[in-house]
RNA sequence: AGCGGGGUGGAGCAGUCUGGAGUGCUCGUCGGGCCCAUAACCCGAAGGUCGUGUGGUUCAAAUCCCACCCCCGCUACCA
C-alpha cells in the first residue's frame, strides 16, 4: 500500500525585520499538522522559508549599508534559528534567492507568456521624486509621501508586463463554487467571492524601478514582481523534484488572503500546474490586546519565549489558546501562557504522569482489558485534526486526562495496590503521550520512554510550576 | 461607506451552522474529601433576563428572521 501524501506549506516570511510570535504561531501549527500526519502514517512534506526579494528589502539593506544578499543571508538565519528553538522541523527551508527557485519562476513566466497571458503595457503609479520610488495610495499620508511631505506626488507611467488576471474571473468563481474547501474557513471564502465578483484588473508583474529581484526572462530591463516570485516557492520547494505538489494545505494569515485566493490559482492555471486542495486562512495574534508592532514595542521574539518556558510550553499554548480553525484573532499574553502551563501542563498532565509513575514504581502492574482507555474519544480527536481544530483536539485529550485523574482518585490504587487499575493508567498515559506528541514532542517522548520501560520509575518532574507572585 | 468578525455568570472562552430546560471549559470565590502525586488530585456550592428591542417565526430561541446600539478587522498590485 502506498502512503498517503500530505504536503503542508506556510507563508514565507519577509525578512525585513526579526521574527515575532505572529510568525511563530503559523509555523507551530504547520509543524503540528506535519507531525500528526507522520504519526498516522502519511508521507509528509513540510515547507517554510523566507521571501527575500523586493523593494523594501533593498531599502532596508541600504539603510544599514549592506547588499540585499548579505542582509537576507543574515536575517533568514534568524528565522531558521527561531523555528529550531521551537522544535519546528520543516523538510525544507526555502529562500526565494535559492537558485532552483529562481530558475523555476523564470520558466513559469515563459509558460504563462506562451499561453498568451502576459503582455506589455504601462504601469501608472504615484511616484515621489524625493524617494525616486512608487507608492500605493495606502502608503500615502493625506496624498503625500510620508518621507517627503510637501513634495508633489506625480502620476507616472512606466513600461511593465501585465498578467491577464481579468481573464480568470469566471475560472476563479467556478473554482470557489465547485471546491468549497479551496478557501477555508468559509467566512473568508465568502469575502473573496464577493470581491472577485466585483471584477478583476490585470496585474503588473514586472518592475524596472529597482533591481533586487529575479530577472524577467522576457526583458532584461525588468525584474519579476515579488508576489509572482514568492508564490511559486510552494512549487519549487515541493520535494526534490516537486513531487509533493499540489499541496494539501497552505497556511496563511488573512493579510495574504487576496494573493493566495486570487493571484495564486490564476498563475497556476496559466502555467499549467494543479491547484492546491486548500488554502487555510488563520487570524492574527494581538499582544495584551494590542496589535503586534515595532512602534508599540510589544514585539516578543519566539526565541525569548522558548528560552524562558521551553518549546513545548509555547507550542502547547499557541495551539490550545487560539481556535485556529475559526480564523479568528487571538490575544497573546505571557500571563495566559503561564496560567495554562501551570494549570494544564503541570497540574493536570504533569501531576498525573508523576503520581501514576510513583504508584507503578511501588506496586506491580498486570495487563488486562483497558476499560479506562475506552473513554478516550479517539475518533473525535482524529476528526478535529482533519478539520484543523487543534484547540478542540487538545480539549478532548485533556478531558481524558481529567478522566484519568478522577480514576486514580476513585480507585485509590495507593490503598488497593490494584495491578490492573495501574496497568490501565499506564497504558492510557502512553496513548495520551502519543496523541500529544505533535504538540509537545519533547515531553511526549520523555513520557513514552518512561512508561514503555520494563520497570517504570518515577522520573524528573516534566513541567515545573512557574512561580509568579 | 462597503464587506467580514464579535458582544454568553467576576475574567477569558466554547456552545449558535443542524432550535429543545442556560449546558460546558480554564481562572477567581466559598465549602467538603483525599493523602498516591508537582501545596498537586477529586467532589459540591454561589454567581448569568446569553448586547438592546418586553420585535418576528415556533409548542419551544443563546441558537433562525428583522431592526438598532457598541467593539474590532479588511478594502487588491504593499510582503
Amino acid at each position: 500500500m502506498t502512503k498517503k501524501k500530505f504536503y503542508v506549506t506556510t507563508a514565507i516570511d519577509y525578512p525585513n525585520a526579526e521574527p515575532h510570535i505572529g510568525h511563530a504561531y503559523q509555523k507551530i501549527v504547520a509543524d503540528v499538522l506535519a507531525r500528526w500526519h507522520k504519526l498516522i502514517g502519511d508521507d509528509v512534506w513540510f515547507l517554510t522559508g523566507t521571501d527575500e526579494h523586493g523593494k523594501k528589502i533593498q531599502e532596508a539593506a541600504e539603510k544599514v549599508g549592506k547588499t540585499p544578499k548579505q542582509f537576507v543571508d543574515e536575517l533568514s538565519v534568524k528565522f531558521k534559528e527561531a523555528w529550531k528553538s521551537l522544535n519546528i522541523e520543516p523538510d525544507r527551508f526555502i529562500r526565494t534567492t535559492d537558485k532552483d527557485h529562481e530558475k523555476l519562476v523564470q520558466e513559469v513566466i515563459k509558460k504563462c507568456y506562451e499561453n498568451g497571458d502576459i503582455y506589455k503595457g504601462e504601469y501608472e503609479g504615484c511616484y515621489c521624486t524625493g524617494c525616486e520610488a512608487y507608492y500605493t495610495e495606502k502608503d500615502l499620508v493625506d496624498g503625500e509621501c510620508p518621507y517627503h511631505p510637501g513634495k508633489k506626488i506625480q502620476k507616472l507611467k512606466e513600461e511593465s508586463y501585465f498578467f491577464k488576471l481579468s481573464k480568470y474571473q469566471k475560472f476563479l468563481l467556478d473554482l470557489y463554487k465547485k471546491n468549497p474547501e479551496f478557501v477555508l474557513p468559509k467566512e473568508r471564502r465568502n469575502e473573496i467571492v464577493n470581491r472577485v465578483k466585483e471584477g478583476l484588473k490585470d496585474l503588473s508583474i514586472s518592475r524596472t524601478s529597482f533591481n533586487w529581484g529575479i530577472p524577467f526572462p522576457l526583458d532584461k530591463k525588468h525584474i519579476v514582481y515579488v508576489w509572482f516570485d514568492a508564490l511559486f516557492n510552494y512549487v519549487s520547494g515541493a520535494g526534490k523534484n516537486q513531487e509533493y505538489w499540489p499541496a494539501n494545505v497552505q497556511l496563511l494569515g488573512k493579510d495574504n488572503l487576496w494573493f493566495h485566493a486570487v493571484y495564486w490559482p490564476a498563475f497556476l492555471k496559466s502555467a499549467g500546474y494543479e491547484l492546491p486542495k486548500t488554502i487555510f486562512v488563520h487570524g492574527f495574534l494581538t499582544c495584551n490586546g494590542q496589535k503586534i508592532s515595532k512602534s508599540l514595542g510589544n514585539v516578543i521574539s519566539p526565541k525569548y519565549l522558548s528560552g524562558k518556558y521551553g518549546a513545548d510550553a509555547v507550542r502547547y499554548f499557541m495551539c490550545r489558546q487560539f481556535p485556529f480553525s475559526e480564523g479568528s484573532d487571538g490575544d497573546f499574553s505571557e500571563k495566559a501562557l503561564i496560567d495554562r502551563y501551570n494549570n494544564e501542563l503541570a497540574d493536570k498532565l504533569g501531576n498525573l504522569v508523576s503520581r501514576v509513575a510513583a504508584l507503578a514504581e511501588k506496586y506491580r502492574i498486570e495487563k488486562c482489558e483497558n476499560k479506562l482507555l475506552k473513554k478516550l474519544k479517539l475518533k473525535e480527536i482524529e476528526k478535529h485534526f482533519e478539520n484543523y481544530e487543534l484547540d478542540k483536539s487538545l480539549n478532548e485529550i485533556f478531558a481524558f486526562i481529567d478522566v484519568c485523574n478522577e480514576y486514580v482518585q476513585n480507585k485509590k490504587p495507593w490503598e488497593t495496590h490494584d495491578a490492573k487499575v495501574l496497568y490501565e493508567l499506564v497504558e492510557s498515559i502512553r496513548e495520551i503521550a502519543r496523541l500529544l506528541s505533535p504538540f509537545i514532542p519533547e515531553s511526549a517522548e520523555k513520557i513514552l520512554k518512561q512508561f514503555s520501560a520494563k520497570k517504570i520509575i518515577k522520573g524528573e518532574i516534566l513541567f515545573k510550576k512557574i512561580e509568579t507572585k
